[in-house]
DNA sequence: TTACATCTGAGTATTGCTACTCATTTGGCT
DNA sequence: AGCCAAATGAGTAGCAATACTCAGATGTAA
């Protein structure tokens, strides 16, 4: 019998607090659990291979973290619909998740029916953000966006890898481009912004996000 | 029927944890849930009512802490026998936790196993400490909290100027010094805190301060 | 005095970021 | 079709940080 239940991996470190994801969402009607993880790496082999409708990710995990996992897939043809998990409401992440095209946003403490309402509504197409968060980001979107916007789509992109202390190389290979490419797209933010020096950058991306 | 199963008190402020925490202790032998807390005072209000033989207590927890409640047992004559659990293996809560009378530490990424393992023990009288903590204290490697400390005075004040996005070229004229010296402050500091490649010092550095 | 930690500085090599210029391709708009 | 922004990538330089090893000066505690 083929099930037409909607298909959803789950990946977070803590066995505990996935055993608690995997319940909630194998009780619900409509859901199932076809594949679990327990690091970046292992949930982006799962997608490749089991191809979720869902990819319910945790941020923070050892390996590679939620959005790792996310911004890895960005080039991919064929993509689940991203879920992301966080303990803290950081705006940043929320703007991160955003970016590179998560509808799901999720903090931790939240209640379990919280994750339900979610994935029916990301499976709709809509987005869905935990209350607690959306009025930080409600409240922020007139200040820190301003700078971003100067940028195109792309270094918006490198941007935000730059401020997670990622370096040229990761960031490379996160997008599937290469080395030069991100170079010459470091070397426009910096003209766009008018920075010089090694830790201009960096600094201003840190401090901004 | 009288229940003739170890009755388990389970505190976390995480919904979706403490569903885990359930089901864990649910389909286990011999351990039953009899009570749940999502914050410390309840925790500690369902202590006095229901009278567990095991509390599970998360350390982070809003109004009260699992140490908090732990110690706010101290002068009863019969207690529960304690577990904690925590995020991240800090040392010290580990020996508050000691200190206090707790027989089980926890971290909560640990594998479910654990969990029942650590009961059985603690039933006995006996410790249980995560592997991966009671490694920790052993090394006593440092948290952001004694992290300064392993540095020299020189050090540290490198490390806050790099904190700062200084640069070697600006620290050796602010510290009236040589950049060669500099740069070895640095490489030392690298070493102390085993960091390795271009943003890592600078990363723990600003996160740090 | 010996021993040790700390501060200071240099030698040498490698890696990574910055600073440009230039070329190709793609997709949207007129 | 022609134009243009955006994305991608390479060539070439130069500069800064990292990754070590080694060594002299200083002060301090055993």
């Amino acid at each position: 019998m083929k099930s037409e239940k909607t298909n959803v991996l789950i990946a977070d470190d803590h066995p505990i607090f996935r055993r608690g994801l995997f319940e909630i969402i194998e009780e619900s009607e409509g859901f199932h659990v076809i594949a679990e993880a327990d690091d970046g790496e292992t949930a982006l082999c799962a997608l490749r291979d089991v191809r979720p409708d869902i990819a319910v990710l945790d941020i923070a995990m050892p390996n590679m973290g939620g959005l790792d996992v996310l911004v890895k897939t960005g080039h991919w043809g064929e993509k689940p619909i991203f879920v992301l998990l966080t303990m803290y409401d950081d705006e940043i992440y929320l703007r991160k998740a955003l970016e590179f095209g998560a509808l799901g946003y999720l903090l931790k403490d939240n209640a379990e029916s919280e994750l339900i309402a979610c994935q029916n509504d990301v499976l709709a197409g809509k987005h869905y953000i935990s209350p607690g968060v959306s009025r930080t980001l409600a409240e922020s979107s007139g200040t820190s966006a301003d700078l971003l916007e100067k940028l195109t789509p792309t270094e918006r992109k490198i941007f935000l890898l730059i401020a997670d202390y990622k370096n040229n190389n990761e960031i490379a290979e996160l997008l599937g481009i290469s080395i030069r490419t991100v170079q010459n797209h470091r070397f426009n933010i910096c003209q766009k912004l008018n920075l010089r020096g090694h830790n201009a950058l960096i600094r201003l991306a840190t401090q901004h996000c």
